[in-house]
DNA sequence: AATTAGACTGAAATACAGAATTGGTCGAAT
DNA sequence: ATTCGACCAATTCTGTATTTCAGTCTAATT
């Protein structure tokens, strides 16, 4: 990518996350960047599309993260936990970053919409695909992937919420926890 | 309680379920229930005083549905599976019926937290019983009830929010299937 | 041709004053 | 004890004047 485009997201993510998206103009974005304000809409179709970019590279980072999480574990249950514990670690940290940003206004972009889609998919796809390799080796019974799916990406969605409150070891232990349950309920029994 | 007292709220509740509690004014209430306005503040204190009735009664009834349900039911089990039907068809029917009533600014009114929070106090201490006596009769193995509880009353919550989208069946189908997981998760292996 | 910038524009946000609405009170009537 | 109309203060609404800001245009620069 281009030098000027990248210091275009650079300041752009930087006072984004300080003032939120409405509140940055680019008249600010321009000034903090050195440049003119125009030069910018040469890289840029518009204010959205500096922000579709950021948050597309953001979820690119983030998916590659949870590949690699899953990658270093080895059993089934090791790589599932792993992706949980790297994605709550995730978006604790975005969250921290993004303190201004309220998810509310945010559902009026499209683009945002569109990530969630995406990573939805990304995510019960990865799922499916570790469920699946578990009944592969025999770990995991045979049973309804989509269903046991369903239930640990609710369960994960469930430990969202608390995320901005609780620390971050109980999130673990809770994680944990409730995983092994969930896993008994689908391991092959000796 | 005082048949005007009942007016009062019946005419408030027709009134709030269709234009939402803060476009439904003080004298509209008075009118339709056919009293004077002051009238009112014989019986209540202010508008909210109103509102919060209303969700009293609502939820006392909703609590004692679930009871009766959990009653009905036998094994540990059913009695659970009971208990989650029950909850997703009223808080349907809820949702159906407050059409206009968005949470959002709903949460500015202090009682809904305490509801809230008693409801959560209720869910959590119903489903511990539940589990322990599960335990009792030696159908669930010992374990974290705290854990359990959570697992499942997080479940729960996930499914709460395809309830405006998703159909009925779909849902307890998701239900039946995503419990019966967590049951195996629990239950004394034979 | 690719890039940059300053001036400009129209639409949208903001600020504000005056008017209307509305939650709540009071004293009199029953 | 209960009901009510008149009233009040505060909030909300409304129309308008002002400002801000995303995005454009044109000309200059590399």
């Amino acid at each position: 990518m281009n030098e000027k485009k990248k210091r275009i997201i650079a300041t752009a993510k930087e006072l984004i996350a300080l003032y939120g998206f409405k509140k940055t103009t680019m008249d600010e974005i321009a000034a903090k960047a050195r440049m003119g304000k125009s030069s910018m809409y040469y890289y840029f179709k518009n204010k959205e599309d500096i922000f579709a970019e950021i948050v597309r590279i953001d979820s690119d980072l983030f998916r590659q993260k949870l590949n690699d999480a899953i990658q270093k574990a080895y059993s089934p249950q090791d790589k599932i936990m792993q992706y949980i514990r790297t994605r709550m670690l995730h978006l604790k940290e975005l969250s921290n970053y993004y303190k201004t940003l309220t998810n509310e206004y945010l559902d009026h972009y499209f683009f945002i919409e569109q990530v969630r889609g995406d990573f939805y998919n990304f995510e019960n796809n990865t799922l499916s695909t570790l469920i699946n390799e578990g009944i592969q080796q025999n770990v995991f019974t045979p049973c309804d992937v989509d269903v046991v799916v369903h239930l640990i990406a609710i369960a994960i969605k469930g430990l969202e919420y608390p995320l901005f409150i609780q620390k971050e070891q109980d999130l673990e232990r809770d994680s944990k926890q409730m995983m092994e349950i969930i896993f008994k309920g689908i391991e092959v029994r000796a």
